[in-house]
DNA sequence: CCGCTTCCGTTCGATATCGTACAATAAGTC
DNA sequence: GACTTATTGTACGATATCGAACGGAAGCGG
Protein backbone atom coordinates (compact mmCIF):
# COMPACT_ATOMS: atom_id res chain seq x y z
CA UNK A 1 0.00 0.00 0.00
CA UNK A 2 2.97 1.89 0.56
CA UNK A 3 3.48 2.00 -3.16
CA UNK A 4 -0.38 2.98 -3.66
CA UNK A 5 0.05 5.94 -1.47
CA UNK A 6 2.88 6.89 -3.54
CA UNK A 7 1.29 7.16 -6.24
CA UNK A 8 -2.20 8.61 -4.29
CA UNK A 9 -0.22 11.94 -3.40
CA UNK A 10 2.23 11.96 -5.88
CA UNK A 11 5.52 14.00 -5.86
CA UNK A 12 5.67 15.34 -9.08
CA UNK A 13 3.82 18.73 -9.43
CA UNK A 14 2.05 18.59 -12.31
CA UNK A 15 -0.22 15.82 -11.18
CA UNK A 16 -0.29 17.14 -7.52
CA UNK A 17 -2.63 20.06 -9.31
CA UNK A 18 -4.53 18.08 -10.92
CA UNK A 19 -7.66 17.75 -8.94
CA UNK A 20 -8.99 13.92 -8.00
CA UNK A 21 -10.69 13.01 -10.78
CA UNK A 22 -8.34 13.82 -13.52
CA UNK A 23 -5.76 12.37 -11.61
CA UNK A 24 -7.84 9.08 -10.47
CA UNK A 25 -8.94 8.79 -14.35
CA UNK A 26 -4.74 9.16 -14.60
CA UNK A 27 -3.50 6.71 -12.07
CA UNK A 28 -4.33 3.45 -13.22
CA UNK A 29 -2.29 3.85 -16.64
CA UNK A 30 1.09 5.36 -14.85
CA UNK A 31 3.92 2.99 -13.44
CA UNK A 32 6.20 3.40 -10.96
CA UNK A 33 9.86 3.37 -12.86
CA UNK A 34 13.15 4.06 -11.58
CA UNK A 35 15.49 6.59 -12.97
CA UNK A 36 19.04 5.78 -13.16
CA UNK A 37 21.78 7.95 -13.92
CA UNK A 38 22.84 8.10 -17.76
CA UNK A 39 19.44 6.57 -18.51
CA UNK A 40 18.03 7.77 -21.33
CA UNK A 41 14.65 8.38 -21.83
CA UNK A 42 14.30 9.32 -25.25
CA UNK A 43 16.13 9.18 -28.60
CA UNK A 44 16.57 12.15 -30.88
CA UNK A 45 14.79 11.42 -34.09
CA UNK A 46 12.85 8.63 -32.56
CA UNK A 47 9.70 8.08 -31.51
CA UNK A 48 8.58 9.18 -28.04
CA UNK A 49 7.17 6.24 -26.51
CA UNK A 50 6.58 7.06 -23.28
CA UNK A 51 6.20 10.54 -20.87
CA UNK A 52 7.32 10.56 -17.72
CA UNK A 53 6.49 12.45 -14.79
CA UNK A 54 9.09 12.80 -12.61
CA UNK A 55 8.71 12.06 -8.98
CA UNK A 56 12.98 12.78 -8.17
CA UNK A 57 15.95 13.11 -10.30
CA UNK A 58 16.62 15.86 -12.62
CA UNK A 59 16.85 14.90 -16.55
CA UNK A 60 18.55 16.93 -18.89
CA UNK A 61 17.15 17.42 -22.35
CA UNK A 62 20.17 17.92 -25.12
CA UNK A 63 20.44 18.59 -28.62
CA UNK A 64 22.34 17.33 -30.85
CA UNK A 65 24.80 18.75 -33.40
CA UNK A 66 26.61 17.13 -36.38
CA UNK A 67 29.64 14.48 -35.37
CA UNK A 68 27.58 13.55 -32.19
CA UNK A 69 28.24 16.57 -30.14
CA UNK A 70 25.98 17.64 -27.41
CA UNK A 71 24.74 20.77 -25.67
CA UNK A 72 21.94 21.02 -22.65
CA UNK A 73 19.46 23.11 -23.62
CA UNK A 74 17.00 22.33 -20.25
CA UNK A 75 16.27 20.53 -17.10
CA UNK A 76 13.18 19.08 -16.37
CA UNK A 77 12.69 17.71 -12.71
CA UNK A 78 9.89 16.79 -10.27
CA UNK A 79 7.56 19.91 -11.77
CA UNK A 80 8.13 18.50 -15.15
CA UNK A 81 7.19 15.82 -17.83
CA UNK A 82 9.82 14.46 -20.06
CA UNK A 83 8.21 13.41 -23.37
CA UNK A 84 6.29 16.79 -23.61
CA UNK A 85 6.56 17.27 -27.27
CA UNK A 86 3.76 14.56 -27.14
CA UNK A 87 1.38 16.96 -25.58
CA UNK A 88 1.80 19.51 -28.24
CA UNK A 89 0.86 16.60 -30.83
CA UNK A 90 4.28 15.54 -31.55
CA UNK A 91 5.83 12.20 -31.87
CA UNK A 92 9.16 12.80 -31.90
CA UNK A 93 11.48 15.41 -30.72
CA UNK A 94 14.74 16.66 -32.14
CA UNK A 95 16.41 15.98 -28.56
CA UNK A 96 17.37 13.60 -26.33
CA UNK A 97 16.27 13.26 -22.65
CA UNK A 98 18.58 11.65 -19.97
CA UNK A 99 18.29 11.55 -17.02
CA UNK A 100 21.27 13.41 -14.83
CA UNK A 101 20.64 13.23 -11.19
CA UNK A 102 18.86 9.79 -10.21
CA UNK A 103 15.46 9.56 -9.03
CA UNK A 104 11.85 7.54 -10.05
CA UNK A 105 8.71 9.13 -11.82
CA UNK A 106 5.36 8.05 -13.13
CA UNK A 107 5.67 6.78 -16.48
CA UNK A 108 2.44 7.07 -19.07
CA UNK A 109 2.48 5.45 -22.59
CA UNK A 110 2.43 7.75 -25.53
CA UNK A 111 -0.66 7.05 -26.21
CA UNK A 112 -1.96 6.85 -23.32
CA UNK A 113 -0.86 10.41 -22.90
CA UNK A 114 -2.65 11.31 -25.93
CA UNK A 115 -6.11 9.71 -24.82
CA UNK A 116 -6.35 11.12 -21.56
CA UNK A 117 -5.55 14.93 -23.14
CA UNK A 118 -8.38 14.32 -25.42
CA UNK A 119 -10.63 13.66 -22.54
CA UNK A 120 -10.34 17.04 -22.11
CA UNK A 121 -9.81 17.54 -18.48
CA UNK A 122 -7.30 19.64 -16.64
CA UNK A 123 -4.83 18.03 -17.81
CA UNK A 124 -3.95 19.72 -20.84
CA UNK A 125 -3.71 23.80 -19.03
CA UNK A 126 -1.48 21.70 -16.50
CA UNK A 127 0.68 20.66 -19.26
CA UNK A 128 0.57 23.57 -21.16
CA UNK A 129 1.62 25.89 -18.13
CA UNK A 130 4.71 23.42 -18.14
CA UNK A 131 5.54 24.01 -21.38
CA UNK A 132 5.69 28.07 -21.10
CA UNK A 133 8.36 27.90 -18.44
CA UNK A 134 10.64 24.79 -20.47
CA UNK A 135 10.04 27.43 -23.77
CA UNK A 136 11.08 30.64 -21.01
CA UNK A 137 13.74 28.13 -19.81
CA UNK A 138 15.60 27.33 -23.45
CA UNK A 139 14.90 30.55 -24.49
CA UNK A 140 17.27 32.51 -21.80
CA UNK A 141 20.01 29.58 -21.77
CA UNK A 142 19.87 30.24 -26.18
CA UNK A 143 20.70 34.19 -25.36
CA UNK A 144 22.78 33.30 -22.20
CA UNK A 145 24.57 30.62 -24.40
CA UNK A 146 25.25 33.38 -27.14
CA UNK A 147 26.32 36.18 -24.79
CA UNK A 148 27.93 34.91 -21.75
CA UNK A 149 31.25 33.88 -20.19
CA UNK A 150 31.92 29.83 -19.08
CA UNK A 151 32.34 30.88 -15.34
CA UNK A 152 28.94 32.20 -15.53
CA UNK A 153 27.33 29.94 -17.16
CA UNK A 154 29.19 27.28 -15.33
CA UNK A 155 27.77 28.96 -12.05
CA UNK A 156 24.07 28.89 -13.44
CA UNK A 157 24.14 25.76 -14.61
CA UNK A 158 25.07 24.38 -11.06
CA UNK A 159 22.40 26.69 -9.36
CA UNK A 160 19.97 25.51 -12.02
CA UNK A 161 20.76 21.84 -10.76
CA UNK A 162 21.12 22.45 -6.70
CA UNK A 163 17.77 23.85 -7.31
CA UNK A 164 16.74 20.60 -9.31
CA UNK A 165 18.18 18.24 -6.98
CA UNK A 166 17.52 18.30 -3.23
CA UNK A 167 21.39 17.65 -1.80
CA UNK A 168 23.89 20.27 -1.84
CA UNK A 169 26.60 17.59 -3.19
CA UNK A 170 26.13 16.57 -6.89
CA UNK A 171 27.50 13.62 -8.73
CA UNK A 172 28.68 15.56 -11.69
CA UNK A 173 32.47 15.22 -13.33
CA UNK A 174 34.61 18.00 -15.32
CA UNK A 175 34.22 16.58 -18.50
CA UNK A 176 30.33 15.99 -17.89
CA UNK A 177 30.02 19.41 -17.10
CA UNK A 178 31.95 20.83 -20.54
CA UNK A 179 29.06 18.53 -22.10
CA UNK A 180 26.33 20.20 -20.68
CA UNK A 181 27.51 23.33 -21.56
CA UNK A 182 29.24 22.78 -24.76
CA UNK A 183 32.47 23.43 -24.07
CA UNK A 184 36.22 22.25 -23.56
CA UNK A 185 36.61 20.25 -20.55
CA UNK A 186 39.81 21.97 -19.21
CA UNK A 187 38.23 25.07 -19.19
CA UNK A 188 35.74 23.85 -16.90
CA UNK A 189 38.16 23.02 -14.12
CA UNK A 190 39.51 25.80 -14.64
CA UNK A 191 36.18 27.78 -13.85
CA UNK A 192 35.05 25.05 -11.19
CA UNK A 193 38.71 26.01 -9.62
CA UNK A 194 38.14 29.85 -9.70
CA UNK A 195 34.21 29.03 -7.92
CA UNK A 196 35.99 26.92 -5.27
CA UNK A 197 38.32 30.02 -4.64
CA UNK A 198 35.77 32.12 -4.60
CA UNK A 199 34.50 29.78 -1.70
CA UNK A 200 30.89 29.45 -3.62
CA UNK A 201 31.39 25.53 -3.90
CA UNK A 202 33.64 22.56 -3.10
CA UNK A 203 34.57 19.50 -5.14
CA UNK A 204 36.50 16.40 -5.10
CA UNK A 205 36.45 13.49 -8.03
CA UNK A 206 33.37 13.48 -9.47
CA UNK A 207 31.37 15.33 -7.52
CA UNK A 208 30.86 19.50 -6.90
CA UNK A 209 29.27 20.80 -3.50
CA UNK A 210 27.20 23.87 -3.23
CA UNK A 211 29.10 26.10 -0.22
CA UNK A 212 27.08 29.14 -0.75
CA UNK A 213 24.38 30.02 -3.28
CA UNK A 214 24.74 33.28 -2.95
CA UNK A 215 28.38 33.20 -3.78
CA UNK A 216 27.40 31.13 -6.94
CA UNK A 217 24.89 33.71 -8.14
CA UNK A 218 27.47 36.30 -7.76
CA UNK A 219 29.25 34.40 -10.19
CA UNK A 220 26.08 34.18 -12.15
CA UNK A 221 24.51 36.07 -14.88
CA UNK A 222 21.44 37.31 -14.80
CA UNK A 223 19.81 34.32 -16.89
CA UNK A 224 19.56 31.81 -13.80
CA UNK A 225 16.90 34.37 -12.03
CA UNK A 226 14.99 34.85 -15.38
CA UNK A 227 15.03 30.83 -15.05
CA UNK A 228 13.69 30.70 -11.45
CA UNK A 229 11.41 33.46 -11.87
CA UNK A 230 9.55 31.09 -14.74
CA UNK A 231 9.66 27.77 -12.36
CA UNK A 232 8.23 30.19 -9.45
CA UNK A 233 5.36 31.30 -11.51
CA UNK A 234 4.59 27.18 -12.54
CA UNK A 235 4.50 26.48 -9.06
CA UNK A 236 2.88 29.56 -7.75
CA UNK A 237 -0.59 30.40 -8.95
CA UNK A 238 -3.50 27.87 -9.39
CA UNK B 1 -14.69 43.08 -50.25
CA UNK B 2 -11.04 42.42 -51.29
CA UNK B 3 -10.42 42.93 -47.85
CA UNK B 4 -12.91 40.16 -46.53
CA UNK B 5 -11.96 37.93 -49.16
CA UNK B 6 -8.37 38.32 -48.00
CA UNK B 7 -9.48 37.15 -44.48
CA UNK B 8 -12.09 34.52 -45.46
CA UNK B 9 -8.77 32.83 -46.96
CA UNK B 10 -5.77 33.95 -44.72
CA UNK B 11 -2.03 33.82 -45.39
CA UNK B 12 -1.42 32.48 -42.15
CA UNK B 13 -1.25 28.84 -41.97
CA UNK B 14 -2.36 28.22 -38.50
CA UNK B 15 -5.49 29.73 -39.55
CA UNK B 16 -5.65 27.95 -42.72
CA UNK B 17 -5.69 24.84 -41.39
CA UNK B 18 -8.36 25.23 -38.94
CA UNK B 19 -11.83 23.50 -40.29
CA UNK B 20 -14.44 26.37 -41.29
CA UNK B 21 -16.54 26.32 -38.87
CA UNK B 22 -13.17 26.59 -36.14
CA UNK B 23 -12.25 29.78 -38.59
CA UNK B 24 -15.26 31.59 -38.81
CA UNK B 25 -16.05 31.26 -35.13
CA UNK B 26 -11.98 33.51 -34.72
CA UNK B 27 -13.03 35.92 -37.89
CA UNK B 28 -15.39 38.10 -36.64
CA UNK B 29 -12.63 38.79 -33.94
CA UNK B 30 -9.47 39.34 -36.25
CA UNK B 31 -8.63 42.32 -37.36
CA UNK B 32 -5.87 43.46 -40.06
CA UNK B 33 -3.17 45.52 -38.93
CA UNK B 34 -0.04 46.57 -40.73
CA UNK B 35 3.35 45.09 -39.12
CA UNK B 36 5.62 48.14 -40.10
CA UNK B 37 9.28 47.66 -39.62
CA UNK B 38 10.33 47.50 -36.18
CA UNK B 39 6.91 47.57 -34.47
CA UNK B 40 7.06 46.07 -31.13
CA UNK B 41 4.57 43.63 -30.84
CA UNK B 42 5.01 42.73 -27.00
CA UNK B 43 7.56 43.72 -24.16
CA UNK B 44 9.64 41.87 -22.06
CA UNK B 45 7.62 41.41 -18.32
CA UNK B 46 4.79 43.31 -20.08
CA UNK B 47 1.01 41.80 -20.59
CA UNK B 48 0.79 40.58 -23.75
CA UNK B 49 -3.07 42.23 -24.77
CA UNK B 50 -3.02 40.71 -28.70
CA UNK B 51 -1.22 37.90 -30.40
CA UNK B 52 -0.85 38.23 -34.24
CA UNK B 53 -1.41 35.90 -37.01
CA UNK B 54 1.31 36.70 -39.22
CA UNK B 55 -0.09 36.93 -43.06
CA UNK B 56 3.48 38.43 -44.23
CA UNK B 57 6.70 39.20 -42.64
CA UNK B 58 8.90 38.45 -40.28
CA UNK B 59 8.58 39.13 -36.69
CA UNK B 60 12.12 38.06 -34.00
CA UNK B 61 11.80 36.89 -30.54
CA UNK B 62 14.29 38.46 -28.50
CA UNK B 63 15.00 37.43 -25.37
CA UNK B 64 16.77 40.63 -23.07
CA UNK B 65 19.92 40.35 -20.70
CA UNK B 66 21.31 42.81 -18.35
CA UNK B 67 22.33 46.08 -19.56
CA UNK B 68 19.29 45.67 -22.29
CA UNK B 69 21.32 42.80 -24.04
CA UNK B 70 19.21 41.49 -26.84
CA UNK B 71 19.67 38.06 -28.33
CA UNK B 72 17.45 36.79 -31.21
CA UNK B 73 15.95 33.27 -30.07
CA UNK B 74 13.12 32.68 -32.78
CA UNK B 75 11.67 33.77 -36.20
CA UNK B 76 7.93 33.83 -36.78
CA UNK B 77 6.39 34.17 -40.20
CA UNK B 78 3.19 33.34 -41.99
CA UNK B 79 2.97 29.83 -40.45
CA UNK B 80 3.07 30.87 -37.05
CA UNK B 81 1.96 33.41 -34.34
CA UNK B 82 3.64 36.41 -31.83
CA UNK B 83 2.51 36.05 -28.80
CA UNK B 84 2.22 32.02 -28.36
CA UNK B 85 2.27 32.61 -24.45
CA UNK B 86 -0.76 33.13 -24.31
CA UNK B 87 -1.96 30.01 -25.75
CA UNK B 88 0.35 28.18 -23.26
CA UNK B 89 -1.72 29.51 -20.46
CA UNK B 90 0.84 32.63 -20.19
CA UNK B 91 0.15 36.58 -19.14
CA UNK B 92 3.71 37.70 -20.77
CA UNK B 93 6.92 36.27 -22.11
CA UNK B 94 10.39 37.15 -20.98
CA UNK B 95 11.04 38.00 -24.54
CA UNK B 96 9.62 40.80 -26.59
CA UNK B 97 8.56 40.68 -30.30
CA UNK B 98 9.63 42.74 -33.31
CA UNK B 99 9.02 43.42 -36.69
CA UNK B 100 11.61 41.89 -38.76
CA UNK B 101 10.44 41.55 -42.32
CA UNK B 102 7.35 44.02 -42.92
CA UNK B 103 3.85 42.73 -43.43
CA UNK B 104 0.75 42.69 -41.91
CA UNK B 105 -1.39 40.34 -39.89
CA UNK B 106 -4.54 39.38 -38.05
CA UNK B 107 -4.47 40.13 -34.43
CA UNK B 108 -6.77 38.77 -32.27
CA UNK B 109 -7.08 40.60 -28.33
CA UNK B 110 -5.05 37.53 -25.95
CA UNK B 111 -8.80 37.62 -24.02
CA UNK B 112 -10.87 36.29 -27.39
CA UNK B 113 -7.96 34.04 -27.74
CA UNK B 114 -8.38 32.47 -24.65
CA UNK B 115 -12.31 32.36 -25.30
CA UNK B 116 -11.79 30.81 -28.55
CA UNK B 117 -9.42 27.92 -27.01
CA UNK B 118 -11.58 27.06 -24.31
CA UNK B 119 -14.77 26.82 -27.00
CA UNK B 120 -12.60 23.38 -27.47
CA UNK B 121 -12.42 23.11 -31.29
CA UNK B 122 -9.61 21.81 -33.74
CA UNK B 123 -7.45 25.59 -33.03
CA UNK B 124 -5.83 25.02 -29.85
CA UNK B 125 -4.49 21.26 -31.63
CA UNK B 126 -3.41 23.73 -34.60
CA UNK B 127 -1.58 26.35 -32.10
CA UNK B 128 0.57 23.51 -29.98
CA UNK B 129 1.97 22.15 -32.77
CA UNK B 130 3.60 25.45 -33.65
CA UNK B 131 4.43 25.94 -29.91
CA UNK B 132 6.07 22.55 -31.13
CA UNK B 133 8.25 23.69 -34.21
CA UNK B 134 9.13 26.94 -32.19
CA UNK B 135 10.77 24.74 -29.15
CA UNK B 136 12.93 22.86 -31.70
CA UNK B 137 13.49 26.01 -33.31
CA UNK B 138 14.18 27.72 -30.10
CA UNK B 139 16.72 24.64 -28.71
CA UNK B 140 18.71 24.31 -31.90
CA UNK B 141 18.94 27.66 -31.31
CA UNK B 142 20.67 27.39 -28.27
CA UNK B 143 23.16 24.61 -28.96
CA UNK B 144 24.35 26.56 -32.11
CA UNK B 145 25.13 29.75 -30.11
CA UNK B 146 26.92 27.10 -27.70
CA UNK B 147 29.31 25.76 -30.27
CA UNK B 148 29.03 27.35 -33.88
CA UNK B 149 30.91 30.12 -35.14
CA UNK B 150 30.10 33.39 -36.10
CA UNK B 151 30.26 32.82 -39.89
CA UNK B 152 28.33 29.34 -39.82
CA UNK B 153 25.79 31.46 -37.21
CA UNK B 154 25.38 34.01 -39.39
CA UNK B 155 25.04 31.92 -42.36
CA UNK B 156 21.94 30.64 -40.88
CA UNK B 157 20.57 33.39 -39.61
CA UNK B 158 20.25 34.71 -43.32
CA UNK B 159 18.64 31.11 -44.32
CA UNK B 160 16.01 31.32 -41.76
CA UNK B 161 15.29 34.38 -42.84
CA UNK B 162 15.28 34.08 -46.80
CA UNK B 163 12.74 30.89 -46.28
CA UNK B 164 10.55 33.74 -44.33
CA UNK B 165 10.85 36.75 -46.54
CA UNK B 166 9.53 36.19 -49.83
CA UNK B 167 12.23 38.22 -51.46
CA UNK B 168 16.01 37.13 -52.08
CA UNK B 169 16.79 41.18 -50.73
CA UNK B 170 16.70 41.78 -46.75
CA UNK B 171 16.70 45.00 -45.31
CA UNK B 172 19.21 44.76 -42.96
CA UNK B 173 22.13 46.44 -41.53
CA UNK B 174 25.44 44.40 -40.23
CA UNK B 175 24.34 46.37 -36.90
CA UNK B 176 20.79 44.81 -36.82
CA UNK B 177 22.89 41.42 -37.61
CA UNK B 178 24.94 41.85 -34.81
CA UNK B 179 22.40 42.56 -32.27
CA UNK B 180 20.06 39.26 -33.51
CA UNK B 181 23.50 37.23 -33.32
CA UNK B 182 24.21 38.78 -30.14
CA UNK B 183 27.89 39.28 -31.77
CA UNK B 184 30.40 42.74 -32.49
CA UNK B 185 29.17 44.42 -35.46
CA UNK B 186 32.66 44.30 -36.94
CA UNK B 187 32.44 40.48 -36.40
CA UNK B 188 29.76 40.42 -38.70
CA UNK B 189 30.70 43.20 -41.36
CA UNK B 190 33.96 40.42 -41.75
CA UNK B 191 32.02 37.64 -41.86
CA UNK B 192 29.39 38.86 -44.74
CA UNK B 193 32.42 39.85 -46.29
CA UNK B 194 33.54 36.12 -46.47
CA UNK B 195 29.77 34.77 -47.49
CA UNK B 196 30.22 37.54 -50.34
CA UNK B 197 33.94 36.39 -51.49
CA UNK B 198 32.49 32.96 -51.57
CA UNK B 199 29.40 33.77 -54.08
CA UNK B 200 26.63 33.04 -51.44
CA UNK B 201 25.43 36.91 -51.18
CA UNK B 202 25.72 40.21 -52.23
CA UNK B 203 25.41 43.37 -49.94
CA UNK B 204 24.90 46.99 -50.01
CA UNK B 205 23.67 49.60 -47.70
CA UNK B 206 21.15 48.33 -45.38
CA UNK B 207 21.42 45.11 -47.61
CA UNK B 208 21.77 41.65 -47.95
CA UNK B 209 21.06 40.10 -51.14
CA UNK B 210 20.88 36.09 -51.62
CA UNK B 211 22.66 34.50 -54.64
CA UNK B 212 23.19 31.08 -53.93
CA UNK B 213 21.57 29.38 -51.42
CA UNK B 214 23.57 25.90 -52.38
CA UNK B 215 26.71 27.84 -51.04
CA UNK B 216 24.83 29.80 -48.23
CA UNK B 217 23.83 26.66 -47.07
CA UNK B 218 27.41 25.20 -47.29
CA UNK B 219 28.73 28.38 -45.42
CA UNK B 220 25.68 27.52 -42.35
CA UNK B 221 25.95 24.64 -39.51
CA UNK B 222 23.58 21.28 -40.11
CA UNK B 223 21.14 23.34 -37.26
CA UNK B 224 19.52 25.41 -40.09
CA UNK B 225 18.21 21.98 -41.72
CA UNK B 226 16.95 20.43 -38.47
CA UNK B 227 15.20 23.72 -38.39
CA UNK B 228 13.98 23.34 -41.94
CA UNK B 229 12.68 20.40 -41.03
CA UNK B 230 10.75 21.28 -38.41
CA UNK B 231 8.84 23.93 -40.09
CA UNK B 232 7.96 21.27 -43.05
CA UNK B 233 6.87 19.28 -40.43
CA UNK B 234 4.93 21.67 -39.02
CA UNK B 235 3.30 22.75 -42.54
CA UNK B 236 3.07 19.08 -43.67
CA UNK B 237 1.40 16.98 -42.27
CA UNK B 238 -2.90 16.96 -41.80
C1' DC C 1 24.97 70.83 -53.98
C1' DC C 2 26.12 70.57 -48.93
C1' DG C 3 26.17 68.90 -44.59
C1' DC C 4 24.57 65.38 -41.42
C1' DT C 5 23.84 60.88 -40.17
C1' DT C 6 24.03 56.19 -40.73
C1' DC C 7 26.48 52.45 -42.13
C1' DC C 8 30.49 49.96 -43.32
C1' DG C 9 35.55 48.68 -43.66
C1' DT C 10 39.43 48.31 -41.21
C1' DT C 11 42.67 48.55 -37.69
C1' DC C 12 44.77 47.87 -32.83
C1' DG C 13 45.79 45.18 -28.82
C1' DA C 14 43.37 42.39 -25.31
C1' DT C 15 41.03 38.36 -23.83
C1' DA C 16 38.54 34.06 -23.82
C1' DT C 17 38.35 29.91 -25.41
C1' DC C 18 40.07 26.27 -28.24
C1' DG C 19 42.49 21.71 -29.24
C1' DT C 20 45.81 18.91 -27.75
C1' DA C 21 48.70 16.74 -24.86
C1' DC C 22 50.69 14.80 -20.79
C1' DA C 23 51.36 13.92 -16.03
C1' DA C 24 49.42 13.26 -11.47
C1' DT C 25 46.03 11.59 -8.57
C1' DA C 26 41.95 9.07 -7.01
C1' DA C 27 39.05 5.18 -7.15
C1' DG C 28 37.88 0.84 -8.30
C1' DT C 29 39.19 -4.48 -9.61
C1' DC C 30 41.42 -8.53 -9.10
C1' DG D 1 48.63 -4.32 -2.71
C1' DA D 2 49.30 -4.17 -7.93
C1' DC D 3 46.95 -2.89 -11.85
C1' DT D 4 43.73 -0.31 -14.48
C1' DT D 5 40.88 3.25 -15.54
C1' DA D 6 38.61 7.60 -14.85
C1' DT D 7 39.28 12.02 -13.48
C1' DT D 8 41.63 16.15 -12.78
C1' DG D 9 45.50 19.74 -13.05
C1' DT D 10 48.28 22.07 -16.01
C1' DA D 11 50.67 23.60 -19.92
C1' DC D 12 51.34 25.10 -24.86
C1' DG D 13 50.46 27.68 -28.95
C1' DA D 14 46.56 28.70 -32.05
C1' DT D 15 42.36 30.95 -33.08
C1' DA D 16 38.11 33.46 -32.62
C1' DT D 17 36.08 37.05 -30.88
C1' DC D 18 36.05 41.19 -28.22
C1' DG D 19 35.91 46.36 -27.37
C1' DA D 20 37.17 50.47 -29.04
C1' DA D 21 38.32 53.54 -32.34
C1' DC D 22 38.68 56.06 -36.74
C1' DG D 23 37.93 57.30 -41.51
C1' DG D 24 35.49 56.78 -45.58
C1' DA D 25 31.36 56.15 -48.15
C1' DA D 26 26.49 56.18 -49.07
C1' DG D 27 22.30 58.21 -48.68
C1' DC D 28 19.07 61.84 -46.85
C1' DG D 29 17.23 66.49 -45.83
C1' DG D 30 17.54 70.78 -46.82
Amino acid sequence: MALLEGIRLPENRLLRSLPPEDLEALLPRLVAVDLPLRMLLHEAGEPITHVYFVQEGVVSQIAQLEDGQEVEVGLIDRTGLVGYAVALGGRTSTTEAVVQGQGHALRLTADAMRAEMARGGALVAVLLRFVLSMNTQMSQVAACNARHGLGERLARWLLMMHDRVRSDQMPVTHEFMALMLGVRRSGVTLAVGALERAGAIAHSRGSVTVLDRGRLEAASCDCYAVIRRADEELAGPA
